[in-house]
DNA sequence: ATTCGCTTCAAACGAGCGTTTGAATTTCAA
DNA sequence: TTGAAATTCAAACGCTCGTTTGAAGCGAAT
């Protein structure tokens, strides 16, 4: 017992140092991809010395998959969009309020913006990882872009056609949170306020909506 | 004259090796993308040294300029997908055949394949190169997405509204050029032979067209 | 045959990266 | 207070990267 308590006490800075460390490499994991981020920058950020990286967690990918594994319960607890909250709604609405949920992060700077421009970064080039961590459970972003797609697909379509649909319905949001900074320039010069989230998350809705023939 | 005479000799085997690694680094940058493209590994492709990249390009970024320019050349003088063709077809089989153009390297593993993988590559991050190579003319392939939508859209639309439409429609097909490797792979599975790529064009032209409510 | 300019080459440079090292410091039970 | 374990720290290691260097090779004109 005085074993416990001391790995406890023990622990209690360490957890501040773990927790700083994380908080960090979130925030730049999130700018610059899991490639771009360097421990370097984490560490400093965390004001932090670069070898606590390996020391806490073993080397970046373990710091990485820690990210990962707060970015999961982030959504899972969180009531992110639920599974269930999707089906209550129609599906023009559950669709909306999909693309809404996922365009959040061009104008919020919270926790949890951070985790999905995470994902989009992933969702490019996914690091190896991210591959093993989804491996046993595809993530939730997946699951839910599915349920949504399947909502307006026939009963009877392939695996092949909910599939592409899955994809090309990720694919939206993600381009525009994982470009944002870049589309901010010219020659797109787009700047996203609440009002501009709204405009383009009504013209993506409707793009996939009515399609392009019916706008 | 004599001058003339033996600079054009005597960079004949110099246009060799500037040859070799155009078309080197073109599969390498297609492959891995212009960060992810080493110089190494191009001369080592183009059985060259490696400081023939700085010789005669002046860097990795000239060399890169030069891959640039020549993939501009093939889309401009190969009537790859001429403006003007696009418009003598109808909305719905312009947005089909413009799909299906962006969609070849799928199958194709020919230059302009590659061309379209690096631009799909610059899709994602660009590089400073290729912003600072757009910067004066933006590229043809968002000219193209733009002439597209623009058949689909009404005349008053907004010009927010049509460069939102215009990103969502170019994004589509590089998504999938992208990441065909990845694709392949569980836990999606998707080869790409000519049957599965016009199944693909299907349905993407049938999400665009119709809209998921439509399906 | 010699010279000169263009091209190639092996080697090294300097910077950034993740990681390792070993000593210094802090922490806390005894 | 003491001693051992946990944590921090500055420094360096080993690697890859793009680039530079200076000598060697080469072809054509003198």
């Amino acid at each position: 017992m005085s074993n416990l308590e001391q790995v406890r006490v023990a622990s209690r800075s360490a957890e501040t140092t773990r927790a700083a460390l994380i908080k960090a490499a979130t925030s730049v994991f999130a700018e610059y991809g899991y490639d771009g981020g360097s421990v370097r920058l984490i560490t400093q950020r965390a004001m932090a010395n670069q070898a606590a990286v390996n020391y806490h967690f073993g080397g970046k990918d373990g710091l990485y998959r820690e990210v990962l594994i707060a970015a999961t319960l982030a959504f899972e607890e969180n009531a992110f969009l639920d599974p269930e909250e999707l089906d209550a709604l129609s599906p023009e609405d559950a669709l909306r309020r999909y693309l809404h949920q996922f365009l959040l992060p061009l104008v919020k700077r919270d926790r949890v913006s951070r985790f999905l421009r995470i994902f989009a970064w992933e969702s490019v080039r996914p690091s190896e990882v991210f591959s093993a961590f989804i491996a046993n459970s595809p993530p939730r972003i997946f699951r839910l872009a599915e349920r949504v797609v399947r909502r307006f697909l026939p009963q009877d379509a392939s695996a092949e056609t909910v599939t592409f649909a899955m994809l090309w319905l990720a694919q939206q949001p993600m381009f525009f949170v994982r470009d944002a900074e870049r589309l901010a320039q010219p020659p797109f010069s787009l700047k996203f306020d609440e009002d501009a989230l709204e405009r383009l998350v009504d013209t993506l809705a409707g793009l996939s909506l009515r399609g392009l023939a019916g706008v």
